[in-house]
DNA sequence: CCCGAGAATTGATTTGAATCAAGGAATGGG
DNA sequence: CCCATTCCTTGATTCAAATCAATTCTCGGG
């Protein structure tokens, strides 16, 4: 099936890829700015996938043997406390690798991982990726800016989780997924709230709860859609400590 | 004042460092296995500085041209939200290293670092190391190791920061500096416990009274040093939500 | 088109931790 | 050796968020 689709791209493109979805493994920090022979070279022996909501692509301390690449869909990563509840460390889409830190060191997965909405994976054996990592050096300063990225959005999610309320946890929230950083816009949440609340480390309710306390900053709130009347204004006030941090 | 000091090692020493830094070195993850060649190679034109407490190694967005191994002593990361009231990310000590992982990519810090006792600390400027890393694959891969790590230490501190108590968190690092996993154990407190708050996400003053609901499983402080009477019980008490958890 | 299950909201209540406010050790300099 | 500054502890109070408890809303299937 893969034969007499795209023209041109179909045959060179790394293991059967879609155009669209050569332009997204371009744009990742993985890759970016490699020829497309490397790529090819690199990912030689990954595969693409597709995968059902609710499937469990591995679990925390699974010898960490693959990593991946979201073609469509929305991953969760998350642990499990010994008493049983659940932390979602992070949540990807499309355009986002995941798990390539793992495959280093001891080489297990530090979190677990499931799929939130039915997906299509590029998954990437560590083995040969490895080799060529060592190989080329070009090829490893990139995923170590990659993993230099990831480390960035945790450094950031320990700080909000330390010292930024619940409200403005979801207005930054908010804030990352807006087109534009001024005026009117509507955002489409992108996955269920309460997977949201808990990628937020708050409740459901509370994510209810604060969703209404931005109310007051122009947010409206029907379904998946937020409307925000004045994206500056709502980061203007969170900054400004209109909703409540603690104080100075 | 480097040479006639320790007699075969100082002159083959990296940068003239005693044989104890030397050890040091070899135990760190990022050079771990190395060859002494290799580890004077790649840290060419590194060099020791002493440190005051107190001072600022770098601000976060700053442009981040060295990284650090800790010869002696404790450094701080740490963030400071508009608001100005800090997030402690890390402290580390003799053996660590740090701000590796932001030499590459947009290379800024997005951390800030102070010492927190007088230091020595090995500075290593990334240009030279960067080439390096890009040239020998082995060097590479054990830098990507040691992000791991850092990787999965931040995670694990997302976890404990969204799914347990403060108790629950200072038992958790009561139990990571222990000595032994089982029996009883004096504990020193490696600093201020006003930094050990800030580190676990708590007031100084939930730091002391965590520390008083640890005295039913057996904690007892005085001044810097904690006896536990029985390391297992404690961790026992952790897991089994003994201290309160969320429940299920 | 209606129905049932899961998701989301809303309300009432509890509670863990922050804040506010003093006292009490400890530490270092004069 | 004493004082002062800083750190730590303890108490009273407040507050944000979790928990408990109903509804209401939504959406896909019969």
């Amino acid at each position: 099936m893969s034969n007499a689709m795209s023209h041109a791209e179909s045959a060179q493109g790394p293991i059967g890829l879609s155009n669209q979805d050569a332009e997204i493994l371009a744009r990742l920090p993985l890759l970016a700015g490699l020829s497309a022979d490397s790529v090819q070279d690199l990912l030689r022996d990954a595969a693409v996938q597709t995968y059902d909501r609710g499937t469990l692509l591995f679990v925390q301390d699974d010898p960490a043997t693959r990593f991946f690449v979201i073609l469509d869909g929305w991953v969760k990563l998350f642990r499990n406390s010994e008493s049983g509840d659940e932390s979602v460390i992070a949540v990807f889409t499309r355009g986002e690798s995941f798990a390539e830190a793992a495959i280093f060191g001891d080489s297990r997965y530090p979190v677990s991982a499931t799929v939130v909405e039915d997906s299509r994976l590029l998954v990437v054996p560590a083995m040969h990726f490895l080799r060529r990592l060592s190989e080329n050096g070009d090829y490893a300063l990139k995923m170590m800016a990659s993993m230099s990225r990831h480390l960035r959005q945790l450094v950031t999610q320990v700080e909000q989780l330390t010292l930024n309320s619940s409200a403005e946890r979801l207005a930054a929230f908010l804030l990352k997924l807006s087109p534009r950083d001024d005026g009117a816009v509507v955002i489409r949440l992108p996955f269920d709230k309460s997977l949201i609340a808990g990628r937020l480390g708050m409740q459901p309710e509370t994510f209810s709860r604060s969703l209404n306390k931005l109310r007051g900053l122009g947010v409206e709130c029907k379904g998946p859609l937020v409307s925000v009347a004045d994206v500056a204004a709502l980061r203007g006030a969170g900054a400004a400590g209109g909703l409540k941090t603690r104080r100075l």
